[in-house]
DNA sequence: TCCTGTATTTGAACATGTTCAAAACACCCA
DNA sequence: TGGGTGTTTTGAACATGTTCAAATACAGGA
């Protein structure tokens, strides 16, 4: 079915009625786009849409396979860039909102059902999963080239936080309604800064007790989650 | 309109249609749930359900009022328990899912927005702002009776905080599937420890700049959020 | 070329949240 | 008591996401 876009009409047929919502979603927001516009700016029928996508929201999920695909060179352009770890980082977000900031309108429909992990498009969910996991290898590879020491406990939960950190900022820059999203700018710089000092400091011999504690509960956490 | 509900029948018809649908909801869950189930059950005409409430999810606005209220005097009593802030802490979130158990089913429902700030039915929106700031003036309460040395700078944001790690355990809870949630029990026993320790340690002058920092942070975020 | 099976496409029909004009009701005043 | 005014209630109509049986297009073999 979906997995297996048999012929190259249907697949070209498929990519044609997304990029048609994705179009109307980014001028009206996912709300106010109908699924007989789609279809009508797609030049099908109402059914074609559902032959290709099991929902509208599905046509949200298509969006996010295509901007991941799309952001993976950004991304890795932004990692080869020179400096440490907090310019890497800083870069790395910074492609994100850029990529993201012509869809802020309705890229809220992405993360809607984030609170619910078990919901198809929440980014926790299994079926986000591939992307998560891509995504994840690049604050990984963000943490090797940015030369920092990284205690071993914490290094295999490390990328995944950060992931969950930028996770945060782009929740808080969804909802910022400042002009130009100054204030998820500053709080981007200064949670930053912050972040990677604290980093230092986790390696110190005394913080090892802590350290454990803190591990314990993201193993609790994440367990099967 | 619905501030002033005029006649006592007419309020008697609010509460009839609120408890039909709350009793669905819990059953069937959100979704599953039509209006026309919610208004036959209530014994009303569809327009009647909409003279009341403004949408379906209005009847889950209704339901968390509600819920508030009765929750208010278990809260006084769990904080009037003897024990130091970890077990005030314990003890009031321990209300929270006793009471919150039955209608796990569609509490996601209320929780399904909680990402978008401006969604009415968020917990952080405006909307519902009179509940949450009874709710934090609850943490505020469990932080003077519990005896605890707080920096004078923390202090006013400290409520917040602890109501904002409260939300996080709800929504992990939501989530979790392990059986009788005792992942949420973990979690919520190692990290109100660590929490109490950390408290304990953040008044230590060393912690000063660190303090500082993070205050400025909090502040960023807070701004007309 | 014609036939057959599969992939694609269609659009009417359906379910359900929501709107709204009209009806029913309640209460007050002359 | 009768009329007027505001509140409450009704249910048909509407909008829109979704389903599905039927129609069509198409590929490959006879």
């Amino acid at each position: 079915m979906k997995p297996a876009p048999a012929t190259a009409k249907a697949e070209e047929t498929r990519l044609r009625i997304l990029r048609a919502a994705i179009e109307l979603f980014r001028n009206q927001g996912f709300d106010q786009t109908t699924m007989r516009e789609i279809a009508g700016e797609a030049g099908v029928a109402i059914g074609a849409a559902y032959y290709y996508f099991a929902s509208k929201e599905a046509m949200v999920m298509g969006f996010y396979e295509l901007a991941s695909g799309e952001m993976a060179p950004l991304i890795a352009s932004a990692l080869a860039a020179p400096g440490r770890l907090e310019a890497k980082l800083r870069a790395l977000i910074e492609v994100k909102f850029r990529y993201f900031e012509p869809n802020r309108a309705f890229l809220g429909a992405l993360l809607r059902h984030a609170a619910d992990p078990h919901h198809p498009l929440s980014p926790f969910s299994e079926e986000t999963r591939a992307i998560r996991e891509a995504d994840i290898a690049s604050f990984a590879r963000a943490l090797e080239e940015g030369e920092v020491r990284v205690p071993k406990d914490l290094a295999a939960h490390l990328p995944g936080l950060l992931w969950l950190y930028q996770m945060g900022l782009i929740f808080f820059w969804l909802a910022d309604r400042s002009p130009g999203q100054v204030r998820t700018a500053r709080l981007t710089g200064r949670s930053l800064h912050l972040l990677v000092n604290l980093l230092k400091l986790a390696g110190l011999p005394l913080m090892r007790p802590l350290r454990r504690t803190v591990l314990e509960l993201i193993e609790i956490a994440q367990q099967r989650a």
